[in-house]
RNA sequence: GGGCUCGUAGCUCAGCUGGAUAGAGCACCUCCCUUCUAAGGAGGCGGUCAUAGGUUCGAAUCCUAUCGGGCUCACCA
């Protein structure tokens, strides 16, 4: 990178004295493999300033660059693109350089920055965790350690919707069909026990439903009476004035759920720094609105309804708070952000990890955080992702075609165990050794499928086709990484040494590049808050690294020099892969 | 209807602020396991980058329109 800034200053000065023309910028791109050269400098752009034939214009400031700079040995020129080949010892040099340093590309946040604040997750405490929350805790687990790398610090939070309607009505339904049965009476997971007794309060709604409908309602009056539902409602009422046995219960359940989920995010290795309830923030926001009445970003309507005019910004008029004083979402959204900064005052920016559908309301919500005055506004995200499709179509939890997140993680497993005993893989270990490999392996297949897509697309997900194990996937490179290990541990000779005055083959300068360009993809990633980068970033370099390896012998090189050398990259190649994957809170092994 | 978003090989996906003949994997076909782990490697087949215009030395990439898929536009959360 710093021979990149070198040549792009070396070329404008170049150009100034050559043609006595200022260039802007440098054009500089990677060789193409078909050309000879390793750094490519496109004319094209210079002709702006400088009149005159490209060809002749990249011969002229090749043989200036390869007088000037030291590490450039020769040239040739392809139409407007002006081939640099670099100095091998370059490379040696770079390569020596980073060797040995331990978390290569990571910048450490100095002390005083402003930290993020990144939420995700954010289950409901009505059913367990399914497909779609796995994509939203990988996303954010991934982003999160990617934008720490990048030199920032990030509190990782989650909040929690523990309250509403919706919970009522599992509560309702274990009261009456429960029959005091807990997760230790059953055996169920907590969060699995809840959403049964949350379907279940569907299936009796339904066939109230149809009861009153034969008994002469109408559908729509059929659905506002039914006897369960307006037991759920009532419940919910005495939850809101903070009646004793309806509180007690609504612990009790949510407790249970909780228990679930830290389970599942245990499997699925994804943690956070702090926890925010709904039931603690629902009330948040309305001296907030009150405040931004004052201010007059917001106006208040005949009924007493409140508004933010967001017409000027092409939007429309946003309700913020009900002709009755209640809360909305947005309400809710508004005081909670400001409360965090309040919890948490060196935060200088959010990233909320909410699927797409909320596109609309985030956007929303920025701008009146914005128009409210709060410095940290200018640093909010959505890092919105697409939704994870079955070959069957949307996920749906009451028709029951969602993927339980705990079943898939296992069957991942299962998965890998199968295909793993049919390749005759670990062969000489223990039962217990292999369970963890295949769990390993399981979790890796599932975590890089999801997250080596671009956030944003949508994902079609083949339950029964499981994931590969071929090709651009998490067990291939951690099979690489495996059989790295697998070399240092054979190289019994003192690897350590330093290596100098080697000649580089072109896969090996390859592979030097790619991890010369690892600091610039960390950043990239974290700009993007994209775990993709990482993710195709990792498979190009296992690619370079099996191509050349799989053609060249590493212990039995001509010379020592070579061995040590051939050894040494084989260790930086998969500290970077290790490094890589812990970004994307994938596992490696050190067998497979 | 308005807004946002996606459309690249049969399938799943890359393609950096516009740059050379658009790249991988799967599938299909040929080779390569007595050398570090073949979950691998070397090669072949396969593309009007949804369509039509525009911007310029140069467009998968930027702009406009159209077509197709998705999401969204509640005093729901």
């Amino acid at each position: 990178m710093i021979l990149q800034q070198t040549i792009s200053g070396q070329v404008k000065e170049a150009i100034k004295e050559l043609y006595n023309a200022n260039l802007e910028s440098v054009e500089l791109q990677g060789t193409r493999k078909e050309f000879e050269g390793d750094i490519t400098v496109v004319v094209f752009p210079m002709l702006r300033v400088v009149k005159g034939n490209p060809v002749q214009i990249g011969e002229a400031v090749g043989t200036y660059l390869v007088e000037h700079v030291e590490e450039i040995t020769a040239f040739n020129v392809v139409k407007g693109f002006l081939n640099l080949v670099i100095a091998d010892q370059y490379y040696l040099n770079f390569f020596t350089e980073i060797k040995d340093v331990e978390h290569y590309g990571f910048v450490t946040p100095r002390e005083g920055d402003k930290a993020i604040m990144l939420e995700y997750s954010s289950p409901n405490t009505n059913k367990p965790l399914h497909l779609g929350h796995v994509r939203n805790n990988l996303l954010g687990y991934a982003v999160a350690e990617i934008i720490k790398a990048s030199g920032k610090k990030v509190y990782k939070t989650q909040i929690i919707n523990d309250r509403g309607i919706h919970i009522c009505k599992s509560m309702v339904a274990w009261q009456k069909f429960g029959d005091g049965a807990t997760p230790e009476s059953t055996g169920l997971k907590g969060d699995k026990l809840v959403g049964n007794y949350y379907v279940k309060f569907d299936q009796e709604y339904k066939s109230e439903i149809s009861e009153l409908i034969a008994s002469g309602k109408t559908e729509d009056e059929a659905k506002k009476e039914a006897p369960i539902l307006m037991e759920a409602q009532e419940m919910l009422r005495k939850w809101e004035a903070g009646d004793e046995d309806v509180v007690k219960l609504w612990r009790t359940m949510n407790s249970w759920v909780y228990a679930g989920f830290d389970q599942t995010y245990k499997t699925l290795g994804v943690d956070f720094d702090s926890y925010y309830y709904e039931s603690n923030t629902y009330l948040l926001g309305k001296d907030n609105i009150e405040e931004g009445l004052a201010s007059g970003v917001f106006f208040k309507k005949e009924d007493g309804s409140v508004w933010c005019d967001l017409t000027d910004e092409g939007l429309d008029e946003k309700l913020v708070l009900r002709s009755d004083g209640t809360a909305v979402y947005m309400t809710q959204d508004i005081g909670t952000a400001i409360q965090r900064v309040k919890d948490n005052p060196d935060i200088g920016g959010m990233i909320y990890t909410v699927a797409n559908e909320q596109d609309y309301h985030f956007k929303v919500l920025f701008l009146i955080l914005k128009k409210l005055g709060y410095d940290w506004s200018r640093n909010l995200h959505h890092l919105s992702y697409g939704m994870v499709d079955l070959p069957s179509g949307k996920m749906k939890s009451r028709e029951g075609t969602v993927v339980d997140a705990d079943d898939l993680i296992v069957e991942m497993a299962e998965t890998a165990g199968e295909i793993s005993k049919e390749l005759g893989k670990l062969e000489g270990y223990s039962e217990e050794e292999k369970n963890a490999v295949y769990k390993t392996i399981g979790l890796g297949a599932l975590k890089y499928f999801i997250l080596k897509v671009d956030p944003k697309k949508r994902i079609l997900f083949n339950p029964s086709e499981s994931v590969d194990f071929q090709g651009n996937t998490g067990p291939f490179i951690q099979y690489t990484y495996a059989r790295i290990q697998a070399i240092l541990r054979k190289a019994d000779f003192d690897w350590s040494g330093l290596v100098k005055n080697i000649t580089l083959d072109g896969r090996e300068k390859e592979l030097i590049k790619l991890l010369e360009m690892y600091p610039e993809i960390i950043q990239n990633a974290a700009k993007d808050l994209s775990p993709a980068i990482i993710a195709n970033y990792t498979y190009d370099l296992v690619k370079g690294y099996n191509s050349f390896f799989q053609n060249v012998s590493i212990f039995g090189a001509d010379s020592e020099a070579e061995k040590i050398f051939r050894v040494q990259l084989s260790g930086v190649v998969g500290a970077t892969i290790k490094s890589a994957f812990g970004l994307l809170g994938v596992q490696v092994p050190e067998r497979m």
